[in-house]
RNA sequence: GGCCAGGUAGCUCAGUUGGUAGAGCAGCGGAUUGAAAAUCCGCGUGUCGGUGGUUCGAUUCCGCCCCUGGCCA
């Protein structure tokens, strides 16, 4: 069985510097986990490693997209096999780095096979949301997908609008898609998972609004305004959607003051982090470590040399 | 100094014809199967500025004091 070490945390606990410290330790390659940093052209405010560090350490699967085009777990799952595979053929062994615990899950528990997003699909669905409400979509699908409908919540628009998606696109429900026996489980891989979670809270808090205070004195808005600029992205593409850039779009759209853009940019990031945490928490054979403790790379080291040795 | 308005949750505010109070935001907990930095679900955290009075009972009514803002001096 073949390792791969998973190196995951919210946002703004330190996992570039802890990845950076662990390839000088082991014959690490490193693999991104972040739905944010596959956008080329969103640098500052998605705090992607400088080009700098990105030479010295390269990491796969950033830069891979255009931020008008979309990206997903399937996607991902994809692209991260066949670079764990390239790194593992090369006598290297592949260091999965990120914040995107939905990636990190489907890639270790599997992913089902399912039809991929169909953008005409989406949008009549939501024409008839905008008519009907989602309560009401809600119900139609209930009497396409009663298991589907019982999981999900009358006002998720988002996998109200996916399970219908997939019972459009393919005529079977969504739930009988997911009951298939797990495609992609990876199980010939052993995954090593390692955890980095700042305490107190607070103190990733003050992390998170001193990392944002930089963004915004280092060109953060300029950025956003060269994507706002562009004549085929809008505030709906999910690249778009993301923590600050989001906020930013809506100053720039006249919506809200630069300050007040900054103070909201600052909440929806605090509410990344804690539910990334919340992710964690539901993690199992999770080793934990807090990352601005004296000393954290050398226990992560000692932590990991049993796995490799193996 | 005088007059007026206000002082209620971390913030902005609502409210109680007298029976110790509730929204939004923030925060906290949870869910999470091709948008996941997304999308949802749940939880009110309080000397109602202080003090005295009236009252069975005062955050609410009255007096005094303190603080903030505005107007007049």
């Amino acid at each position: 069985m073949k390792t791969v070490v998973c190196l995951m945390g919210p946002t703004a606990s330190g996992k570039t510097d802890v990845a950076i410290s662990l390839c000088k330790r082991f014959p690490f390659d490193v693999v991104s986990v972040d739905s944010a940093l596959v956008y080329r052209g969103m640098d500052i405010g998605t705090a992607k490693p400088d080009a700098e560090t990105l030479r010295r350490t390269p990491h796969r699967l950033i830069d891979i997209r255009d931020p008008e085009e979309s990206y997903s777990a399937g996607d991902f799952v994809r692209d991260a096999r066949a670079e764990i595979d390239n790194i593992l053929g090369s006598g290297r062994i592949p260091l999965l780095v990120g914040g995107t615990m939905m990636y990190f899950r489907a890639l270790t528990g599997g992913i089902a096979e399912l039809p991929a997003a169909d953008p005409e699909i989406r949008a009549m669905i939501d024409l008839d949301a905008e008519n009907l409400g989602w309560p009401a979509l809600h119900e139609r699908l209930r009497t396409v997908d009663p298991d589907a409908a019982k999981r999900i919540k009358p006002n998720d628009r988002q996998r109200i609008q996916r399970a219908l998606e997939v019972y459009e696109a393919s005529g079977r429900p969504l739930s009988e898609w997911q009951s298939q026996a797990g495609a992609h489980r990876n199980e010939d891989l052993g995954f090593v998972k390692v955890a980095l979670q700042p305490e107190p809270r607070q103190v990733l808090h003050k992390r998170i609004q001193k990392r944002l205070n930089f963004m915004l004195n280092n060109g953060f808005l300029d950025e956003v305004k060269v994507l706002y600029n562009r004549a085929g992205l809008t505030s709906e593409h999910p690249s778009m959607r993301s923590v600050g850039y989001r906020q930013l779009w809506q100053h720039l759209d006249g919506l809200t003051s630069l300050e007040e853009a900054g103070r909201k940019a600052l909440y929806a990031t605090r509410q990344l982090a804690k539910r990334q945490i919340t992710w964690l928490r539901s993690e199992t054979g999770l080793m934990s470590f807090d990352p601005l403790e004296a000393g954290s790379i050398d226990a992560i080291s000692a932590s990991l040399i049993e796995f490799l040795d193996a």
